[in-house]
DNA sequence: CGCGGGTTTGATGATGCTCAAGCCCGGTGG
DNA sequence: CCACCGGGCTTGAGCATCATCAAACCCGCG
């Protein structure tokens, strides 16, 4: 079960976890698991932890006043999900976080991480794992003042294919900033050409 | 000039810097200035500095195929500069980078970056500096697919009041993803009440 | 067989864009 | 001192994109 996690840990680095290293791993990361559409952190609440996904898919996703969810973020196997700013700043959370299939993942509690911070190795990895993100993000953010719906979703199918294949249509759309209805449309003209 | 500098990191982490920090810090940063309108990245190039702003004001931008120029970023005095991507991975940039107003940097090449970080205080700046870049990016993303033009502009002048005062409306309707006439129709709304 | 979740299709309308014109204002040069 | 110019801002008309609402469809499952 933490062998994923290692292997993981071990690509994003130069040097390799010690066993000391992975004993202190797993007294601090613990197993959970969700069913699907069980929440990970509801909005209002602090995010206790970070969850390491083996198996499953997740959302994080924002809900407006008329009600209409907004994906951040989805995730699958191998991907990192918190909400960093009330993690980090222990303050209550806009996001949602729930599981989209039933998912195991390996959580974290904000102290462990500091404890485990103290290992160059996982530095390293969540100092490369930040600057993805903020990459990610960053371009994500262009694409959306950047770009209409159309390319916008083809910009998606190139970048996270995994996506089109485990979300149904609406949570797609919703992750582009789209109605499903403007989705469906849109994969029509698609397969025109 | 460098204290300014100093004084931005020290107020970022837990220890002080030294002497000794200060004196490599100096080496490694080369004052550069900008005048208005002057690149400081060309799309297309390497990024090969991150800036720190001393006194002035820069943008980030992509110009899409229409040549319509898309605000990615903006940034006054005590703000880092970079293309991320470009300057990490050694990438041509999609973006550029200038000057809006006549400007004052320190400089730092990826190859000193990475000297500085030797410094635990350093080290820690950044990572804080990390942080919360990618939670702002990830707040104006979602503000970006959930919420409308008027709402979107109050956000803005709740979390950035100053980008308000430095830059004319044609760049801020752009950061904002909209056109400059429906940022002029959204200020008349605003008043009217 | 019926139900629930997901997708599609059509009609209608809002939001925001484009294009074009005019205005305002602070230079600059005659 | 005035004319003109450029950059920025505003306003209006027409239009494209996309959202909303409603209905129908599809299909896997109890």
């Amino acid at each position: 079960m933490y062998d994923q996690l290692f292997s993981y840990i071990n690509r994003y680095s130069e040097t390799l976890l010690t066993p000391e290293d992975e004993a202190l791993i797993k007294t601090s990361l613990k197993p959970a698991s969700l069913k699907k559409k069980e929440l990970f952190l509801k909005q209002g609440n602090i995010c206790q932890f970070t969850g390491f996904i083996l198996k499953g898919a997740m959302r994080q996703y924002s809900v407006d006043s008329a009600g209409n969810e907004h994906i951040i973020q989805l995730a699958l196997e191998n991907w990192w999900m918190v909400d960093r700013e009330s993690y980090l700043m222990k303050t209550p959370s806009v996001y949602n976080i729930d599981a989209w299939e039933d998912t195991e993942l390996l959580v974290l509690e904000a102290d462990d991480l500091q404890r485990l911070l103290e290992i160059p190795t996982i530095k390293e990895m969540f100092w490369k794992m930040n600057q993805s993100s903020f990459i990610a993000s960053q371009k994500r953010l262009n694409n959306s003042i950047a770009l209409p719906a159309m390319e916008r979703y083809e910009e998606l199918i190139k970048t996270y294919p995994d996506f089109i294949q485990r979300f149904p249509q609406h949570i797609i759309a919703s992750y582009l900033g789209i109605s499903k209805e403007t989705l469906s449309r849109v994969r029509n003209k698609r397969i025109q050409k």
